[in-house]
DNA sequence: CCGCATCCAGCATGATACTG
DNA sequence: CAGTATCATGCTGGATGCGG
């Protein structure tokens, strides 16, 4: 079986089916918002409000729906402080962290396609 | 500047902004079929209709407007043969090559993800 | 004040049927 | 065979409100 062949094997996972090791993990982060949210948390934990503030242009209603599904698929960890005014705090688990280097070098794709294609605005 | 930091220059493209690469990478590539299409061109040109039944649980629709996408983006070529019955073949781009490394770890990880949790179908 | 659940309108998606 | 049109449905964003 060669590593890299993406029909190695059928993954079923909480009640869905998976028809490669691709699809499946792109289920688990593979849309707009959770590589993001991996992304900010590379350098430790954060609070919620800045966690999500971090994130220009996420709702309040994806973000929380985005930080359950890393949760429960333990990608992040919940931390809660019982104190006025609430505090919240979400960290990456040790699978989340082996997620961080793969979505460093997506990032330095989108710099260098980017880079290629002028589109970095002026003045900034 | 880091090469690492997310937030080195914001990013114009084709009328849209976006704050970091990442997000710029994921506009491009991050949805549920594009890594997927990339993923299933990485040996070679395929024909439009083998192209879309390699990739299971693909509405004929998105496939159109996700490989239109890529297309546009310069990620995919699209090559027409003016024959009857029509044939249209897709293949990568020299950039869209690029992403093929990548895509590979991504499917590397949920592999390894999969077997940690046993997620492997039996008798598969 | 912080975190987040709920509500509704608008948009994107899947299934099907159809054209060249 | 490749791709488009249409419609019903489900999801998403933004506003609002509630509990701690």
């Amino acid at each position: 079986m060669k590593e890299d062949d993406i029909h190695t094997e059928k993954i079923s996972y909480k009640g869905k089916d998976f028809y490669c090791s691709l699809a499946f993990a792109l289920h688990l982060i593979g849309d707009k918002y959770k590589s993001l949210i991996i992304y900010h948390l590379k350098d430790g934990p954060m609070r919620s409000g800045e966690l999500q503030k971090s994130i220009t242009d996420i709702s309040n209603r994806m973000f929380t729906y985005s930080i359950r599904a890393l949760e429960n698929d333990n990608l992040v960890e919940r931390k809660v402080y019982p104190v006025t005014p609430p505090r919240v705090e979400y960290a990456l688990t040790g699978i989340g962290k082996s997620l961080v280097p793969i979505i460093l070098e997506l990032n330095k794709w989108g710099q260098d396609f980017a880079g290629e294609h002028h589109l970095y605005a002026p003045g900034e």
